[in-house]
DNA sequence: TAGGCCATCTGGTCCT
DNA sequence: AGGACCAGATGGCCTA
């Protein structure tokens, strides 16, 4: 997707940063940067015991120097950075190679969870058929969609005890789940009092009310009639 | 163009 | 200590 190649990029990029590549490379793929992190993690666990005593005084970094020039000390800057401006370096490089690994977690994580939702998806019916829900929607969705399945299992067994048994036919049984109770979320709706075993497999319904337009996306107006699998 | 939805990053918190 | 989870921030895309 654009979005994520987008995206990903600016990651990919602070890992070549990272790596001490200045310019970017051939773009990697996602998994290979999952794999280049790792190495780098290896590289800075390498550092780390380096990094780890406590920063000595520079004139320590020139404790070699010492053996053989008694006397005549040389300044501290071998080459490159002091020591502490190193370790602090290195702190700063264990610290982002753990973002990015925590990063990289949270996005498996996420499409973890997008896996699920379409999963979901793919068991709830829609009109029309190829429609997406969004993630509320679906959530809702599928949260009226067992209640409503919920209350066809109940009126079917009531009907199977007879007209004792069928006292609520129609009406929700005390007590029943009904969405609209706990999930209706802020604007929620009334309860499905109405038509409560109506069939209203609509991501809004029962729990929202389906003349309630803030209940109904625009993709997913009313107007269409019942769902394909709504029975 | 505003608003909705989404993916991602990020820092904090909790748990193992 | 490290990973999972969470919520806020940010920026891109799409639609009315």
């Amino acid at each position: 997707m654009l979005v994520k190649a987008e995206v990903l990029a600016p990651a990919a990029e602070d890992e070549l940063l990272l790596l001490g590549l200045g310019s970017p490379a051939p773009s990697p793929s996602l998994p290979s940067s999952a794999e280049e992190e790792e190495e780098e993690e290896e590289e800075e666990e390498e550092e780390e015991p380096r990094a780890a005593p406590p920063a000595r005084p520079v004139e320590a970094a020139g404790g070699r120097g010492l053996r053989r020039a008694e006397g005549k000390r040389r300044p501290g800057r071998s080459r490159g950075a002091p020591r502490a401006a190193r370790t602090a370096e290195t702190a700063q490089r264990i610290k982002r190679s753990r973002r990015l690994k925590a990063n990289n977690r949270e996005r498996n994580r996420m499409h973890n969870l997008n896996a699920a939702l379409d999963a979901l998806r793919d068991v709830l019916p829609t009109f029309p058929e190829d429609a997406k829900l969004t993630k509320i929607e679906t959530l809702r969705f599928a949260h009226n969609y067992i209640w409503a399945l919920t209350e066809t299992l109940r009126l079917a067994g009531a009907a199977r005890l007879g007209p004792d048994g069928a006292a609520g036919a129609g009406v929700p049984a005390e007590g029943s789940p009904s969405p609209a109770s706990s999930w209706s979320g802020g604007a929620a709706s009334p309860a499905p009092s109405a038509s409560p075993y109506a069939c209203t497999l609509s991501p809004a319904s029962p729990a929202g009310s389906a003349s309630d337009p803030e209940h109904w996306p625009g993709r997913f107006a009313p107007a269409p009639p019942l769902p394909r699998r709504c029975l």
